[in-house]
DNA sequence: ATACAGCGTTGACCTACATCAAAAAACAAT
DNA sequence: ATTGTTTTTTGATGTAGGTCAACGCTGTAT
């Protein structure tokens, strides 16, 4: 289907001290020492083609990984061919934690962009957690994270109608910009319209036509995949289902 | 709205040593004295009353749950007073890991039924997987496993239709059914109709046209709460979207 | 027994969204 | 620019499943 990842990756050195997403990504709160323990677990940098994939489901390779640049979607695919989109990880996000169960990835892990990440072999890492409990703790919490994320999800896909779904993920990912130091009013999306439609369980059509809906209403204005909010307080009225402003990733 | 979970509760001690769970539960694969240590880690072992909380959203305290019989149901409400429901927890399953994020539950827990867990204390918890690598491996593998498991929900909510959600739930039901060594042809649902139908993301009259339907294809044939699974084959054939056997809870 | 409350099933109807189809816009390659 | 390819939007139509309403069944209390 693709190439695989590593054929179209290049190593670089790896220096979380001097990373401009230190204080979203795993280095948080940590020690100079600490860093310097946790710089020793990441294998590489890996760069990543657009569609190429960071790793696939039943890999025989694991890792975790932290997004420096670009954008990642996470997949679940049936024998079928049909796919569900699990996540969307932007700079700062880590991802992999699936296969943490089985010592294998769960599902597959593919590149809207060209993406750069770093990666962390998994048994030194889980070490590292065994002798530092801040950095346990740190674990600990991007998991947390990722499992409200995928909370936040259930409940989208399972109660909310389609015009509400498209309001709660601009407004989280609005949100997810402010607490990043971006403008929460006026952003790209990092996906095409079939991979988001896909993400909040709906037809390609049926999202455009919500887009069209928000913009009609004056509430967002659209071009390509540039979004300007214009009235956060009724677009945030739309997602009322919401319950909190949830934190990382998508 | 309900009595707090610890007014109901009775305390009682604790013996992972000789609990008919241990090779479901976290002591699968432990030595004896990683037991030993474990069972400290163990708060006491509570007793809840059907429909009371095990533990509600933002509540102070915070620890992980392991089920020893029973059922217990997590969801979240949103509001505006609607609720999802995230997952079944049965007896073996351990519940509780979405407070690893800030210290505080995420969603509720609530008992189907008179239910009996082990509470362990999250910091000693946390501690004691600092010390002993084979209980952080244990660990991880349960979280590991519960993401995989809300991986299969999303995909169930975001792709399938009605029909295949259901017949997707009562194979990997028969399937769990079949790894603790119960009948996986003929079993209780530990739910209501309502709490089925809210967690596949359908209307209770879908559901109940949906086990009709089953059971006039004599796929299945439904007494109450009772399934029998007349022809296995057919109903895994509704259920292709699945990916594989899907392991722990639901 | 009888009455009552909660749960589950069935039927009739309706709507939110999927599907189908086609045009328009954006993008890529020559 | 020109052509082909992909993405997005818009319109017309169909349907899966939601909603509303009524009824039957189960269990509990009197």
């Amino acid at each position: 289907m693709k190439t695989a990842p590593l054929q179209t990756a290049k190593k670089s050195a790896v220096a979380c001290h001097n990373c401009s997403l230190s204080e979203l990504c795993l280095p948080r709160g940590l020690t100079s020492e600490e860093l310097d323990l946790l710089e020793n677990a990441i294998n590489k940098t890996v760069k990543i083609k657009k569609k190429d994939y960071l790793f696939h489901r039943d890999d025989q390779q694991h890792s975790i990984y932290a997004v420096k640049a670009g954008a990642i979607k996470t997949s679940l695919s049936t024998p079928d061919g049909e796919e569900q989109i699990l996540g969307f990880y932007l700079p700062g996000d880590l991802l992999g934690f699936d296969a943490f169960a089985n010592n294998r990835h769960t599902c597959d892990a593919q590149a809207l962009d060209d993406t750069l990440v770093c990666e962390l072999n998994i048994d030194s890492f889980q070490e590292l957690c065994g002798k530092l409990s801040s950095m346990r703790g740190q674990m600990m919490r991007q998991i947390g994270a990722e499992i409200e994320r995928e909370h936040m999800l259930l409940l989208t896909l399972g109660q909310m109608r389609t015009e509400e779904r498209l309001a709660t993920f601009l407004s989280s990912l609005s949100e997810r910009n402010r607490e990043r130091g971006f403008s929460s009013t006026e952003f790209n999306l990092p996906m095409a319209r079939h991979d988001l439609a896909n993400y909040l369980g709906m037809a390609v059509e049926t999202l455009s036509r919500m887009f069209s809906r928000l913009q009609e209403e004056n509430i967002i204005a659209v071009q390509h995949r540039l979004i300007k909010i214009q009235e956060m307080d009724r677009l945030k009225q739309l997602a009322h289902h919401t319950c909190r402003p949830a934190g990382d990733a998508l």
